[in-house]
DNA sequence: TGTTAATTGTTATAATATAACATTGTGTAA
DNA sequence: TTACACAATGTTATATTATAACAATTAACA
């Protein structure tokens, strides 16, 4: 079979609807949010969010347990991520530098170990928060 | 009143198993490990955790959900993290590399937007795993 | 068309983490 | 010493995040 081309139904909603928010949400938040959709159940979200994640449409903010649409048009692929975190507002932005991505992707443990996917989160106060 | 210099007791007991185990082990297990030592609920876990956490004796492993003692003396405060992790036997080693620290350490987004923390854990297969 | 894999639906439960509140211990300074 | 502030503890209950298990349906394709 060849790779997914379309999405499925539920995939679709869960997507649109994370794309709508356009900024990090919760699993159960999106559950309460596409009721209406017909999604009844957290597996339901949860196995789009998987498959959402797998195939780079969505990245995962792991240190917030929560789901943000991919903006970086050339990560369709999930395997190297970086987000800035404002911990006042919770702000998230997906960090699209090719310098940094480039440094991370070929970088190499001491132990001579190769990766082949990364997650980098940077933590600080954005501007308008940094203000305050 | 002056930095804490020593441990509680609860934050002596979890460090210790934390660090006898020498793996990125979860809450839970901690806590099931640490009954006979008199820690009965999961919130004296997470209390000592937390204060672990914030000092720098330890890091969560945000991908796993779980903890490891900090092995970089130097990382007193965890305030910037890097990991690697095997994706098939879970072994995770935190990584020291100077150059790799600096880097990110200055690294500032288009915005401007200057961090005061990060974490980074990099995925990949371990030397034993790539060989199987 | 028959076969396979992906997706869905559903109920129940596991795993991770925090709220709330009462109590006790510890360092500091009047 | 006493009084104060803050850190840590103990405890019960609950919130939040995520998966197990199984049956049924749908989509892709040889
Ligand atoms: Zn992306
Ligand atoms: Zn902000
Ligand atoms: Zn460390
Ligand atoms: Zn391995």
């Amino acid at each position: 079979m060849l790779k997914q081309e379309t999405l499925s139904k539920n995939q679709q909603i869960v997507l649109d609807y994370i794309e709508k928010v356009n900024e990090p949400i919760k699993a159960y938040s999106i559950l309460h949010n596409v009721q209406k959709k017909g999604i009844k159940a957290p597996l339901q979200v949860y196995r789009a969010l998987d498959k959402l994640v797998e195939i780079g449409k969505i990245h995962k903010i792991e240190s917030r347990n929560a789901f943000v649409a991919c903006k970086n048009s050339n990560c369709q692929i999930s395997k190297a991520t970086a987000f800035s975190i404002c911990e006042s507002c919770e702000e998230v932005s997906e960090i699209s530098d090719s310098k940094l991505s480039k440094y991370l992707k070929n970088f190499q443990d001491k132990a001579g170990m190769k990766f082949n996917k990364y997650n980098l989160e940077f933590f600080g106060l954005c501007k308008k928060c940094s203000f305050k």
